[in-house]
DNA sequence: TCAATACTAAATAAAAGTGATTTATTTATT
DNA sequence: AATAAATAAATCACTTTTATTTAGTATTGA
């Protein structure tokens, strides 16, 4: 009997703060701070967050005890004492991730630094619920068991990626709809939630993605940016004030769904034209064997003019879907990732910047496009985000100030 | 020299919390709560905001001592002491609202209950800087001074709301490009702030209309709703989790641009199928009097065929513009506004929902379309909620919690 | 019917608790 | 000697807890 269940964290709407909410907002405010800068001296820590060194020392110190924080080497070579820089330590708590896709699921495992310690494969013709459900237990018991046993309860959540209202493609993917309308009634998030002793979070696999880029992506990254994910599906992710944006039944970015244009001037979804079961499709009427894409992610053993034909179809129409987006809110950038080799990717992005040149920009700002850094382990890492950010981090950038009225 | 002119507040990204921080935090807790929910007495205040009684009793009487609050008649008729419901004194604040339009500028003045008490037109044939400012400064002037002497200092700040990047349509509407681009390097809302002794927010003229809605409306909104509205041009505005998005350079929601397919199969941006103008350019080819539409919002007497025919266009390509909408962010609601009469603004909405049966929602989730509530007044009151939201209210919804652990 | 009494809920004063800040001190280095 | 990091002790701000007061309704009994 625990509620660990709900994929959203239920807005309280209209609750007072109280001081014990006040700490726990200044920990969770250091935890971001080292979790995006990187290893600090308490001192520096003191001056970015406006805080008073006294009471940096004490969270500080508290939250070393309780094993989430470690000591660097102190720095010598400047006049004083020397500092000490804080950083997470490595092992002060653990998330998995799930992956359910198309071809295969994944669970992986990962450290409070956002490595990925360890992980598990399953191939599958289609996903199945039964079968999801019975992986993820078995993983998720196998990558905790890994552990040395002392770290074992710092296992902190658990987040599932997987794509959202998939029932409604079985026919343009000629999937088997019975087998995909078996999707409609679980509720995988709450059936392992009750299951197992860690809260359990649940996205859509390409807004997942999106929040790994976020939470772990090696680029500094504008408070407002859209993210395309190219799976065997196209997805998309929001991320609005510096936080991912899900919405009510988090099917925000559904960009798979949004209207182009289609060369034949049919208006279609983008889905049917920038995924990559369309790529698959050509291959089987060209009398290719499908799995060669599905096979490593970093290599497309696959005549390239069949490829430079998707990339075209798919940028122009990743463009049009670009510039609907801005319509709706000012992006300052586009970020292009997914399943396929980085060389695919770059051109892919390439062909999009080509595209955007063609659209009617009158009153909306070009925005910067430009590369995802995770590729193929970004939905997992996204899911595995899901726990860390609940449990750890600040999201909303809106805290509630420190009074200081900004005296002249 | 005041600092009185960031149009956005300025994110502080890592700031720490104290204690002041907390009462300011709570203070505008109970700012927003009577706002929304109208009077309440201070023990259900603290029921609702799990704030303890003393706190709410303290904070409360500060205000009440400030003037912001105010008492009302006690209610007898249960058991135990009579309930003394608190609210928001009318006069506790005042707040300026700038309409900057194609036809005409408007300044009102609003109370803290968020009454029209004054307004001040201005009539031109284009929007053109230095006589907004002059008008702005004139009106601002007047209206100040026609409030009892004791109230002037109460007047909390000024909100403008005018279109964006007007120059880029000069050409679609046929005005002097000379004249649009006088607006480039207009700052009015620097120099406002440095002449007035109140702060001076700017907002897109359609996002300040979606921001009133969301602050002054009568209806109970979702948390996350897309906007439209139709005057001379079309825009749109945003809310998501229950706060108007804007974005960085304050351009979300820039649904005008958003680019939908005409009846003759072209592509063009909303805003040339679904804006006033369009409607006027046909009563010029008709030799009527363009006018007819501009001097009463409440009435247009127009050969309705005219209107039947505008209506048709427009809803099409809104329908369009919405799934693209729907596509990018999980709206719950689609909501349409201008500034037409209320009769034309439900035969739209109509239109507008019949349009969406013939659009392909394949993944995305229908949402409720519904009317604005404020139909003309919408961009000027939207304006003048600017200061009112800053000052006193929370638009996040994601506070800091009160640290109380959900035990069982 | 009318006091007298019991009960209830609102409101708040006083005391206690929590957490941040200020001030002063220690420490390690250039 | 100068400087910066780190922290202990004292202080301050704000919320909560506890106890008390207040103003009403409900009940009881003559």
């Amino acid at each position: 009997m625990n509620e660990n269940s709900g994929q959203t964290p239920s807005s309280q709407s209209m609750r007072g703060s109280n001081q014990s909410g006040l700490r726990a907002w200044n920990e969770r405010l250091l935890f971001t701070l080292l979790h995006t800068q990187g290893a600090m001296p308490k001192a520096e820590i003191a001056r970015v967050t406006g805080l008073s060194a006294q009471t940096v020392s004490v969270i500080i110190r508290a939250l070393e005890q309780d094993g989430f924080l470690e000591k660097g080497d102190p720095v010598r070579g400047r006049i004083g004492q020397p500092s000490v820089p804080m950083s997470l330590a490595a092992n002060g708590a653990y998330f998995l991730g799930l992956k359910i896709g198309r071809r295969s699921s994944e669970m992986i495992l990962i450290d409070f630094h956002g490595a990925i310690r360890d992980r598990r494969m399953l191939r599958h013709d289609w996903p199945e619920p039964k079968a999801a459900r019975a992986f993820a237990l078995k993983a998720a018991h196998e990558l905790v068991q890994r552990l040395p046993e002392h770290d074992r309860a710092r296992v902190a959540g658990m987040g599932i990626a997987q794509p959202f209202q998939i029932w409604d493609w079985s026919e343009t993917i000629s999937a088997p709809q019975a087998m995909m309308d078996r999707w409609r009634d679980c509720d995988l998030c709450a059936d392992l939630g009750a299951q197992l002793p860690y809260p359990v979070f649940l996205r859509n696999d390409a807004s997942a993605a999106c929040g790994a880029e976020l939470v772990f992506g090696t680029r500094a990254m504008p408070r407002d940016f859209v993210y395309f994910y190219i799976g065997f599906f196209i997805g998309g992710g929001v991320v609005l004030n510096g936080a991912l944006h899900t919405g009510e039944s988090g099917n925000s970015g559904a960009l798979g769904s949004m209207p182009v244009r289609a060369p034949d001037g049919r208006t279609v979804q983008l889905i049917e034209l920038a995924s990559i079961f369309s790529l698959e499709q050509r291959l089987v009427t060209e009398g290719l064997d499908p799995d060669l894409l599905w096979t490593d992610p970093q290599d497309w053993p696959v005549p390239d003019h069949l490829i430079s034909d998707w990339i075209a179809r798919a940028a122009q129409a990743i463009a049009q879907a670009t510039v609907a987006c801005l319509a709706v809110i000012d992006f300052k950038a586009v970020v292009i990732d997914g399943w396929f080799p980085p060389a695919i990717r770059r051109r892919l992005l390439e062909s999009v910047q080509a595209a955007m040149n063609a659209q009617n920009l009158a009153g909306i700002d070009r925005p910067l496009i430009s590369e995802g850094s995770l590729g193929s382990d970004a939905r997992a890492l996204g899911a595995a985000a899901l726990p860390l950010t609940d449990r750890f981090l600040i999201t909303t950038e809106v805290g509630l100030g420190n009074g200081q009225t900004s005296g002249d």
